[in-house]
RNA sequence: GGUGUGGUAGUUCAGCUGGUUAGAAUACCUGCCUGUCACGCAGGUGGUCGCGGGUUCGAGUCCCGUCCAUACCGCCA
C-alpha cells in the first residue's frame, strides 16, 4: 500500500496511530545522528524523523534521499518536541520504520518552494516541477473551484452545458484563425473556433433555448500578459431574452462566484456606463472604477489664451491627481517622460499646482491668470493639494494619452488595490467602426451583434451613429466578459452584411448555414462570453494569466517545455499535399 | 511590424570611467553535528560573460548586427 494518509491530514488527534505516507523529498535535514525529512504533496507536508535507534535499513535510506525523490513512509505518528506553527501538520511528525525509494530525481534546476529562485524562462520549461509549488497549486485550486461554481450557478438556472466542433470553417472576419489542413479533402482547411460564436446561435434556433459551455478558444495574434493563442472562455447563450436578461441572470453568476469563491457578499446592482461616457471621462472602453480621477474635457476652459499648442489643439483634457502639488520637479519629469514614451504618444505635458490659499503653480503661468487656473481647478474638481495634468492634441489619442496617465497615477498612488473588485457594465457600444484603409464598415462586436431597436432608422441614413445592443462585462479595468443580443431575423442579417460590404453571394458563402436556419423559425436570442482565464488571475489577484493556466504558451506563442510548434516530416507534409517554400 | 528592459556559475544577481587570476548568495559534493524546519559549522566542485563581427596594446564592460526572453504599442470582430 502507497499511503493511508496525505501529508496534509494528520493532526494530534492522529498521535499512536501507525500510518503510510507516500510524496515527494521536499527537504532532508542531517543532523547527524538523526535526519528531518520534509515529505511532500499535494495536499501538504509532513515531516518524518529518522532517530538514531532506527533501523539500518532505514538510516541507509533516509541518507541516500535527494530533493524530489518519491519514496514512501511508514511509521507511528507522534506529538513533536518542538513544534512548527508554520505548517499545518506542524504538532505531529512521524518516527519512520521503513522507507521505500519508489523514484530518484536528479537536483532540480530551481528551488520548488513557496518563493522559488528560478526565473520565469526556466520555470516555464519544468512547468512540470513548477506546478509542485504551492502558489502554482493554489492557483490551479482557484481555477478548478471557479469552474465548479460556474457550472453549479448555471446548471441550477436550467443551462445545458453542449459541447461544439473545434474543426470549423475559416471567416476573414475577426482575428487570424488557426489553420489545420485536411487530409481528406486535399487543399481544404479547417479553422480552430475563435468563440463558438455561430453554433451556440444555431443551438438557439435548435431550441436549446439555455446553453453554455467552457470551451478552449483559438486566435492567432500577438500574445501578451493577458492574452493566449488558446484561452478559455465560458460561452453562453440565451433564447427569448433581452439585454436586461442577459444582465441580471450573468450579474447573478458573477454574484454566486464572488461568494463562494472570494466570500464576498455584492448585494448592490453592478454600475452600468455608456461607451461614449467610459470613453470622454476614462478615454478608454474599459474604465477601472477602483477609483475616480476621471478625465475633463477642458478645451473650453484653456483655450484661447494665447498659449500655441493649446490653441492649436484639438481637444484639451485634464484629471486632477488628489494630493499631489507637492509632487518636486523630478517626480513631474517622470511623469512627462512616462507620456511621451512612443506607447503612449504624447508630445508634452502641462501641470497645474493647486496650492495653499487658493495660489496656483503652472508650467504655463505667463499664459493664464489665478482666475483662469481657478476655472480650470473647478472644472477638474481640483481642490487644494492636488496636482492637475493636462494633454492636448488630437481628441481620440489625447484621451487614450490620458487613460495612460491616469492608471499610471492610480498605480503611482496605490489606488488600484488587487483585493478590492469594481464591477462594471459597459453599454451602448457602436455597432459599426469604419476603416480608413479599407473604407469599410467593421462590426465592432461581430456582425451577428442586433442594432438598438431605436437606431433602427439610422441603419440606412448614417451607420456610424448605431448602438450596439451589446455589453462588456469589466472587472477591475479587465474586460472579463463581452456580448449582445443577436440578429434574429434573416432580413436585418442580410442588411447588416451589405452594410459591411458583403455582396448577398458572399454572406452565403461565409455564413449561409446560419442565414438559413434563421429562415426555419429563429427565436429572438442574445448571450455573453467570459474570459475564464481572465476571470481566474482577477481573483488570485495577479496580472498574467499564465500563472492560471497549468500549461501556458510563452510570449512568441512558443510551448518551451515540449518545443511546440515544431516542423513536420516530409511524409505528413506529402499526405496533406502541403509544400514548404 | 515597432519601442523599452534584460541575457555573467545549476539558479538569482553584482561587476564603476575598458585594465592583473570574473565575484556574492543559494544550489550541489565531502566531512562534522540528537530537535531541525531558510538547520548550523568547515572545506570543495562549478564560467564559451547569449551568438557573430568591429574599435583597442587590452572588451563581461564601447560600437554594429543577430538570436532569445519579457512588458507595452500595432494587432486581438
Amino acid at each position: 500500500m502507497y499511503r493511508t494518509h496525505t501529508c496534509g491530514d494528520l493532526r494530534l488527534e492522529n498521535v499512536d496511530q501507525i500510518i503510510t505516507l507516500s510524496g515527494w523529498v521536499q527537504k532532508a535535514r542531517s543532523l547527524g545522528a538523526m535526519t528531518f525529512i520534509d515529505l511532500r504533496d499535494r495536499y501538504g507536508i509532513t515531516q518524518v524523523v529518522v532517530e538514531e535507534g532506527s533501523a539500518d535499513l532505514v538510516k541507509e535510506a533516509a541518507a541516500a534521499l535527494g530533493r524530489e525523490y518519491v519514496i514512501t513512509v511508514s511509521g507511528k505518528v507522534v506529538e513533536r518536541q518542538s513544534k512548527n506553527s508554520k505548517i499545518a501538520t506542524g504538532d505531529i511528525e512521524i518516527i519512520a520504520t521503513d522507507i521505500t525509494i519508489l523514484s530518484k530525481s536528479d537536483t532540480p534546476p530551481f528551488t520548488i518552494e513557496e518563493n522559488s529562485d528560478g526565473g520565469d524562462e526556466l520555470r516555464m520549461k519544468y512547468r512540470y516541477l513548477d506546478l509542485r509549488r504551492p502558489p502554482l497549486k493554489r492557483n490551479m485550486i482557484l481555477r478548478h473551484k471557479m469552474a465548479q461554481a460556474v457550472r453549479n450557478y448555471l446548471d441550477s438556472q436550467n443551462f445545458l452545458e453542449i459541447e461544439t466542433p473545434y474543426l470549423i470553417k475559416s471567416t476573414p472576419e475577426g482575428a487570424r484563425d488557426f489553420i489545420v489542413p485536411s487530409r481528406m479533402n486535399t487543399g481544404e482547411f479547417y479553422a480552430l473556433p475563435q468563440s463558438p460564436q455561430t453554433f451556440k446561435q444555431l443551438l438557439m434556433v435548435s431550441g436549446y433555448d439555455r446553453y453554455f459551455q467552457i470551451v478552449r478558444c483559438f486566435r492567432d495574434e500577438d500574445l501578451r500578459a493577458d492574452r493566449q493563442p488558446e484561452f478559455t472562455q465560458i460561452d453562453c447563450e440565451m433564447a427569448f431574452v433581452e439585454r436586461e436578461d442577459v444582465l441580471s441572470t450573468f450579474e447573478g453568476m458573477i454574484k454566486s462566484m464572488f461568494k463562494t469563491i472570494m466570500g464576498v457578499e455584492i448585494d448592490y446592482q453592478f454600475p452600468r456606463m455608456s461607451w461614449q461616457d467610459a470613453m470622454a471621462y476614462y478615454g478608454n472602453d474599459k474604465p477601472d472604477i477602483r477609483f475616480e480621477m476621471k478625465i475633463n474635457d477642458v478645451t473650453d476652459v484653456v483655450k484661447g489664451s494665447d498659449f500655441p499648442i493649446f490653441d492649436s489643439a484639438e481637444y484639451i483634457g485634464a484629471i486632477a491627481a488628489e494630493g499631489c502639488a507637492a509632487y518636486t520637479r523630478k517626480q513631474i519629469d517622470a511623469l512627462t517622460a512616462f507620456v511621451k514614451r512612443p506607447q503612449v504618444g504624447a508630445t508634452g505635458m502641462v501641470y497645474v499646482k493647486c496650492e495653499a490659499g487658493g495660489q496656483y503653480k503652472s508650467s504655463v503661468d505667463k499664459f493664464y491668470s489665478a482666475e483662469q487656473l481657478a476655472d480650470l481647478a473647478a472644472k477638474c474638481g481640483a481642490k487644494e493639494g492636488d496636482l492637475i495634468l493636462l494633454l492636448c492634441g488630437d481628441r481620440k489619442k489625447t484621451l487614450s494619452a490620458l487613460s495612460a496617465l491616469r492608471l499610471e497615477m492610480g498605480d503611482i498612488l496605490g489606488l488600484r488595490d488587487n483585493s478590492k473588485f469594481a464591477p462594471l457594465w459597459v453599454v451602448d457600444f457602436p455597432l459599426l467602426e469604419w476603416d480608413e484603409e479599407t473604407e469599410r464598415f467593421y462590426a465592432m462586436h461581430h456582425p451577428f451583434t442586433s442594432p438598438v431597436k431605436e437606431d433602427l432608422e439610422l441603419f440606412s441614413t448614417d451607420p456610424g451613429k448605431v448602438r450596439a445592443d451589446a455589453y462588456d462585462f469589466i472587472l477591475n479595468g479587465t474586460e472579463v466578459g463581452g456580448g449582445s443580443i443577436r440578429i434574429h431575423e434573416a432580413e436585418l442579417q442580410e442588411r447588416m452584411f451589405e452594410v459591411l460590404g458583403f455582396t448577398p453571394e458572399q454572406a452565403q458563402e461565409q455564413f449561409g448555414f446560419i442565414i438559413n436556419a434563421f429562415k426555419f423559425g429563429a427565436p429572438p436570442h442574445g448571450g455573453i462570453a467570459f474570459g475564464f482565464d481572465r476571470f481566474c488571475s482577477l481573483f488570485g489577484g495577479t496580472e498574467t494569466i499564465r500563472d492560471y493556466i497549468a500549461f501556458p504558451k510563452n510570449n512568441s506563442g512558443r510551448d518551451v517545455m515540449i518545443d511546440s510548434p515544431s516542423p513536420v516530416v516530409e511524409e505528413q507534409l506529402k499526405e496533406l499535399g502541403i509544400s514548404l517554400r
